[in-house]
Formats: C-alpha cells, structure tokens, sequence
DNA sequence: TATTGTTATACTCTATAACTATA
DNA sequence: TATAGTTATAGAGTATAACAATA
C-alpha cells in the first residue's frame, strides 16, 4: 500500500525476509556451537537420537527430513568424534541403532543450551509476546504444508 | 528447562521453522510464477532493474545480495528470454547499463502479480493482522543485522 | 521382493581465481 | 592500480542409482 515512491530498491518480499532472517540465524548458531564441536545440523541429529526410543539411521533421516544417504555421511562424523556409536540391531540385522555415548550426551546437553541461548537473544529485539506470535505463525505455516501434501 | 523427559521427536526449532516456511514458499511461488517463463529469483532482478535509474551488473548483483559472477549468468538468461538488454554505458565502457525490454516489463508485471498473489494465499491462514507482524518481526530481524556489521 | 546401510556419482547453487578491457 | 564483465573452476550440500546384506 506505500509501495508507490518507496525510495528501496526492491519492497520487501517474503521469500526474501525469510533468506535473510534464516541465514542470520545460522550464524548465530555457528557462533554459538563451534566452541562445541558440533554443527546445527549434527546437533539436531544428536537431539533426535535423544529423543525417546532406539532409532535406525532411516528413522532419524526420516524425523530430520534428509535422505538416509545424508544420515550415513552425518552419523559418520559424529562416530568419527566420539558422540555416537553404531549397533547392530539384533532383532532385523540390517539396522544400525545409533545411540549416543556418555560424551555425545554431554556434548548434546551443553550444545544445545548454547543454541537455545543464541535463538533467545537472536528473538530478543521482538519482545516477548511478539517473539512467541512469530513462532506461532511459523508454525502455523508449516502444519498449513502438511495438510496439502 | 524442560529437555529431560519430553516426548516430542525435536522441540520445534527457530531454523527449522524458518527453512521450512522458506522452502513451502518457494514452492508455491515457483507454481505460480512457472507459466511466466521466469523464476523467483529472475523475478527479483527483473524487479531491481526496473526500480528507478538504470544499473549496472554489479549494481544489480550488490542490491540482491549476489555475486557479480552469479549475475552474468542470470542475466544471460533473461537476456536468451528476450526479457532484457545489455547496451555499454558511454560515460564508463566497463559497464553493462541493463535495461528490460518491453516483453520484460510486461512480464514482470504479470510475474510479479502472479507472485504476489500466490504470497497472500501463503499468508491468509494466518489471518492479516498476525501476517502484519509477521512481516514486521522478519524485518525487525534484518535490519538488527544491519546493525551489527 | 522390499528394506537398510553403503558407496559412487551427479546435480544445484554459489563463490573464488584469473583473464580482458576499460578507467 | 582498480573496477566491470566474463570464464573456468572448485566447493558445499544434497539427491539418485546401484550394490551387498538381510528380511
């Protein structure tokens, strides 16, 4: 509606706010997690192997939204650091159970509060009450996918 | 706080929220930019070419936030699409001033509804006021990363 | 036959380095 | 020397195809 003599280059567009936010959000995060060996996305891994029962690789490739062949690479390099190990499931012999081990369990506890510290003062400027509208919405807007899918 | 016993696969997270929403947008838009023969990202340097005085390649590619080698070939597409012309600046032989052509400024305009359009039905589960400080919240986010570089 | 883990491969997207022509 | 445009190249990230082991 003030998009007539706006002096901007370009009116701000969704897809582009959304970029942008996001990108900053991941710096923030790889701030926050390097001093803990660990990437946004190996830390996710790493919380939803926590997250309840036993899981195999499909299964935790299948809760993070990757394909099992980026979950092999993934759960590579956390074995490789000593966060995880790989199990045979004796029940069906062709999957692993990836559990993690005493120093994964650290590494995720002290990983992930760092992350969450970094998410709340990235949401800081917004206040309160719009930081939690925000995160509704976002919320909102992905179940709005499932539903069509 | 309330990590221990949580029975969720993963607490929602801000970055997953935000790639999520970012990708579902994306799709969107691109089914509704696909019979305009352009994509988003062609859309936007369409639409930064055709704000105000004429530009330069590595004035477009600085207003998108691109590489100047990544704008070659964008607007080598745009220009085997007819969609817009390189003529050299006279004062400055180093640059390229692009300019759209008619077929261009035509097609922005219906790309560009087209893209807005899809845009607001993304938007409309959330209902216009919580989708106004949505926006206004992504853009508070930006710009306090402005601040900070 | 289907599924799991794995590897090799290909693809997408983008940036870096190096070249040219101009300034 | 520095900048604009270009090209070739490389890197990150991810997906697809094919294979062995197992069900």
């Amino acid at each position: 509606m003030t998009a007539d003599t706006s002096p901007l280059p370009v009116e701000p567009r969704l897809g582009h706010l959304l970029a942008r936010v996001h990108a900053r959000l991941a710096r923030a995060s790889a701030l926050a997690l390097a001093r803990h060996g660990v990437d946004g996305q190996e830390l996710a891994v790493l919380a939803v192997l926590a997250c309840g029962e036993p899981l195999s690789q499909v299964e935790a490739a299948g809760r993070l939204g990757v394909d099992r062949t980026t979950m092999v690479a993934l759960i590579d390099g956390l074995e490789d650091h000593g966060l995880v190990v790989r199990r045979r499931n004796v029940q069906d012999r062709r999957k692993n159970i990836v559990g993690l081990t005493p120093y994964g369990e650290e590494c995720l506890r002290h990983a992930e509060g760092a992350r969450l510290a970094a998410e709340r003062r990235f949401l800081a400027p917004l206040g309160e009450e719009t930081a939690a509208t925000l995160l509704r919405a976002l919320q909102v807007l992905v179940a709005e996918d499932r539903g069509r899918e």
